[in-house]
DNA sequence: AATGAATGAGTTTTCATTCAT
DNA sequence: AATGAATGAAAACTCATTCAT
């Protein structure tokens, strides 16, 4: 009676699942985590897991698959045409900070700590190539005027980690979404030496 | 008598366990580090381990501590007076990249992966603060003509961002240390609109 | 309507599981066979399995007494009464072994495998006594100038033990029914000592 | 204070292991023992066993091995060239069936199962081949008057495994050691042709 | 008649950690 | 100062078995 052993359909009972394991890994980190207790969350049974998802690994790497997809989908409609190159820059900028902002565990913990989680950390750094591809592509389009040898991936490289590092500081509370929206797209757009005038 | 057994003060003792533990931790990672293989490393015992250090956990920390050492130690020396504020930065940024691509194994693992180990995101994070607030401090006196609202430690995060997710290219060997370093001091300087001309 | 979901008659269904269940127990062992791995190669589900057999003990136990049957009709017509003892002796060698022959799989795994299964050894015990049985009477009627005392049960006993071992040389292909035969037949006829004169 | 926890050298608890390990599965067959019985028969915790022994199949091999090394060191004295022929055979046949009486657990369910246990089988075939070699040469030697083609190996593994068989009649009460000997002797002797006339 | 969905109960295995010497 | 011996506690994973449909 006590609500549970319902009959779901396969994809309802995955998406629980996976709801139920970010939700733990996120708060307690992977090798913390016990799919006891992930199961317990999920208020189902191990062997349901097991069943789903084949071990914990598979477990964790569905997870990460699922919120790359997410992160993806929250960022890529900056590419929009109808705005000017900087716009878009700074669209995406805003809307990769919002996703964290809205998401912070997942962040925080799951992309964060998969990194460290030497198994995995090749499946996060896909996912992270296609973000820096996809901003490799904004930037290129958005600095016509640029250098024309520029390894534009690398800078993609280096203003996404930019932004991962102030996304750590959104997602841990130190600062606002807009404020740090601000100050990324003027120090890329201007860099430091010429946030007033040029060097 | 026979081999083993020698006495050692305390001090040397304590750096050849840490040297162990660094490089095992890197190899394997935390938690697939057992106490087992470090002590096999430090060809000491374990009950050893456990008298200097107290835990696994203190003994993760403790290598943390030292490699953060190392790590400021490395970079401080940009910090030279003598230097114009654009040498200095530049300084940090090569010191910087240096260090990592000369410490692979310390950046890749024990960095990165501390920061998914929950229990020692702040030892890493308090380290990285500090190089942080060095970096801001740079920042400040190199950039005297700046917006004076502009909040450094923010800005120097967002630099040492760029420079970690740069810093993970050189280690994986992607990038040579010198372009890293040109484009790097580029990009902070001059922006992606100054590469050449203004926006 | 699509395919599956058969309505077949009991018997049939009932062959179609031993069938496969004999066939995976052979493949992999009792333990390591899963109620799972005979259902998918009967292309039933598991409750069908579970409906006829309820357990896998009493499945087990289903396989055991089919294949014990099958290896008594198979040695059983021996005993014809128009041969010689001495023919219906060296026939019914032949038909075991022959059996064998043609069931290595069967033999090698259910028969010697049952044995070592504690809750299963009574069952092969049963079968193999009843072809002890069959035998004692062959030996009984084919050496009527034995010592009147001889205790015919305990030497078909041996004799059946001998063309055991004989058979698990001929499962395993290490030699020839017909070789196996000869020798069996010469050696349970004339001993180690007389072999050197023909009966 | 509970008698336990003493600490004895590596060779005393290696045996202690050994003797529960073999007292377990000997009572309740390979799968149906667990690691945790074995521990409590032996009065120390598992992960000794494991320390020990790695893992339950090494264990069980260690086992076996012991068990089979017993078993060879009492068979293998029947091998006196001061003996004739005849009582070499005779003598063998005794120990064996001598020690099966004495070792009744391990040679039921160690030897007997482990044959059903595909991944020992193999273990169990090579002890079993020794005794066979060991059966054979025996045999060649007391048979100088045998046609001269005669596959002593075959002749003994046919002749071991009639002993098996008799071994399980012994093991399991239902004949005693001498009339045992004294048949078998008797048996592979003259034969069940020749059993009229005395040797 | 037939099955997809679900689980209770157990097993092996691994560690961090601590005594007794 | 130093260690071999020992363990408590927990985690991943599996399987025979049963509902609800």
């Amino acid at each position: 009676m006590a609500g549970g052993t319902k009959r779901l359909p396969r994809a309802v009972r995955e998406q629980q699942m996976l709801d139920a394991a970010v939700e733990v890994f996120a708060r307690r980190g992977f090798h913390d985590t016990s799919m006891d207790a992930i199961a317990a969350e999920a208020k189902i049974s191990k062997p349901m897991l097991y069943l789903y998802y084949g071990s914990k690994d598979e477990l964790f790497r569905a997870c990460i698959q699922r919120e790359g997809l997410r992160f993806i989908e929250a960022v890529a409609p900056a590419g929009n045409p109808q705005l000017t190159p900087h716009e878009q820059v700074r669209t995406a900028l805003e809307s990769f900070l919002d996703f964290v902002d809205r998401n912070r565990q997942s962040w925080q913990v799951l992309y964060r700590q998969a990194l460290g989680q030497q198994t995995f950390a090749s499946e996060i750094d896909n996912a992270r190539e296609r973000v820096i591809e996809l901003t490799a592509k904004l930037l290129e389009s958005s600095a016509r005027n640029a250098d024309p040898g520029t390894n534009f991936e690398v800078v993609a490289a280096a203003v996404i980690g930019a932004g991962e590092a102030i996304a750590d500081r959104v997602a841990s509370g130190r600062i606002e979404v807009a404020e740090a929206v601000d100050l990324l797209d003027d120090l890329a757009w201007r860099g430091l030496a010429g946030r007033k005038k040029v060097d």
